[in-house]
DNA sequence: TTGTATGCGTTATCAC
DNA sequence: GTGATAACGCATACAA
């Protein structure tokens, strides 16, 4: 920075000004800055910039468990959103263990980072007292069971409902759910929209119609082999995620079970493997690059201090319609 | 920092000093030291350390395009062996867009990133001079045609050639391949091994039995169905990698074909959806995690001054059977 | 073994 | 509109 002060004749305060804020740099001197710059080749140091300032520019992205290509997507808006605010994006997945939580919420205590997109569901213990001592942060996806913190997600009772009844609408009543783990709110609420759907089209829930997986494709398989071994067999299937959808649609053709002419299923989330899947499954698709770069976003905001702490926003999902699903059989029912 | 020294008694260099090399501390003085810490629940800042040190502790892991699952398998890896190391991880996509990958190789140069852990097969051209004016980075799977930089990979001629070996060992002649974009040296390689294994087992190569796709599982479907309407078609395919391989099941199921009895097909890299398909896929298995790791650990100690900056490591694959192989059939063939 | 003093490269404050 | 200067918080060379 000396060596372009030296060259274009002017202080390194000038310097500094040409470049964060050149409009109180005069036109000619702005100019002869700029050119001095390029000819020594010169780059501002980003690292007493940042000391300066005390700041990093530096999110981090804390997923449950980065192997979801859910989480995937909500990256991409995270990041998209990121750079175009001049942030950089620490990726991390907490792989549920507690301490590796706690321990990247850390790093904003150390300044190496200047917030956190929290997409676990969790906050690590330190951080459960009050607000007062959590790092500047925005939740997406996987809330949590507070409402002091600012949040994106959808709705996942009404996503899950609208599936329910979109099924009832094909005819059928006799309608399974594969549910997630039911610790987690995500698992709760399409629980919940499932009974909710059910009671809102008189049909009278059946218990052992629902049965719980923990979001593999395995534990579809399964949950699928136990539902389709019932003497009643359910004609459609309401799976928490698409995995689990997959897993149930293997199990139904092993049991000679043809998709969708026997049976229905419905998967959540709409992850890229989703299309691609042998029948194409009809799911529910969430915006998730959008949730990602709302929450980047909010937090830019945050650090800006733009924005409420606190608030929520609910986006819209999409039933997406594939073979999957279909009108239910006489002979079936 | 003050704060501590005055409550420990002591000046804040024996502070900095109990922390980085606690060795040149009287035991006594450091456990003050350790007290006052605590008490004031003091944490030291990262912004000043790095500006001292004039090194960021954060690494960028660049890949391709983060979609592919491939590369999470990677990334876990990279991170694993970074957070052991002290290191942070600045997660990218490139998307195929080279003023994206530049834009990031920029990171290191602006001193936000330390160096690059590099997995998308292409240098910015402002790089291609010179290994002189490369920030510090290290190659992984997706290598470059120079062998001047160090490189962490697997044997993709050998490992290829080795699933059609097997092929070849169930009885299969008529093999064909799906490859990716020939562009790309991984495409080139598992392309040159399908044919070193036809050859060294006194197979006639058939042109047409090899399709190019773009690693995607609608490639995959579309280069499987072209394959399948031959007159004489394959009785295996050979996938350049796992998507392209689900791709060709499905186009075999339209077709009428069973997998694997009328047909079997391998894959390439095992991704989680692998075992999950139906059926399940035969595939080559790289070691990702550990490729990862190893080259997450060759850049820190190059960055640590303790290693050479070039060479190559050429790490193991293996051969997962699973249920889409089979001994070819006397009426199919 | 510990303290003192300096500098890392910026940017903000205050003069001019 | 521009320059001089201090300060951000730490780590290290040197002195004691």
């Amino acid at each position: 920075m000396k060596d372009v002060a030296r060259l274009a004749g002017v202080s390194t305060a000038t310097i500094s000004r040409a470049l964060v804020s050149p409009d109180k740099v005069r036109a000619e001197t702005r100019a002869r800055v700029m050119a001095a710059i390029d000819r020594i080749g010169y780059t501002p140091n980003a690292l007493a910039r940042n000391l300066r300032q005390m700041r990093t520019s530096t999110v981090i992205l804390l997923v449950r468990e980065i192997v979801n290509p859910f989480y995937l997507e909500i990256f991409r808006g995270v990041e998209s959103a990121a750079r175009q605010r001049g942030y950089n994006v620490l990726m991390s997945n907490v792989e549920r263990s507690p301490e590796r939580e706690l321990e990247y919420f850390d790093l904003v205590r150390q300044r190496r980072a200047d917030g956190i997109v929290l997409a676990t569901g969790t906050l690590p213990d330190a951080g459960a007292g009050g607000s007062s001592d959590l790092p500047p942060l925005v939740v997406v996806s996987e809330y949590l069971p507070r409402d002091d913190l600012p949040t994106v997600r959808i709705d996942n009772v009404a996503a899950a409902a609208g599936a329910v009844e979109y099924l009832v609408g094909l005819g059928h009543a006799r309608i399974a759910h594969i549910a997630g783990p039911l610790p987690e709110v995500l698992s709760r609420d399409r629980l919940a929209g499932y009974r909710a759907a059910l009671e809102r089209a008189g049909i009278e829930t059946d218990e052992s119609l629902v049965v719980r997986g923990d979001y593999s494709t395995h534990a579809g398989y399964r949950a699928g082999a136990a539902l389709l071994n019932r003497r009643r067999r359910p004609t459609a299937i309401f799976a928490a995620n698409d995995e689990m959808a997959m897993g149930a649609i293997k199990a139904a053709r092993e049991a000679g079970l043809a998709v969708p002419r026997e049976l229905s299923v419905v998967g959540f989330d709409d992850i890229k493997m989703a299309s691609a899947w042998d029948p194409a499954l009809t799911t529910v698709a969430q915006p998730c690059a959008d949730m990602g770069a709302r929450a980047m976003n909010w937090l830019a905001d945050l650090l800006a201090g733009e924005a409420s702490a606190n608030g929520e926003v609910v986006l819209d999902t999409r039933l997406v319609v594939r073979d999957s699903t279909a009108p239910i059989q006489r002979s079936a029912s």
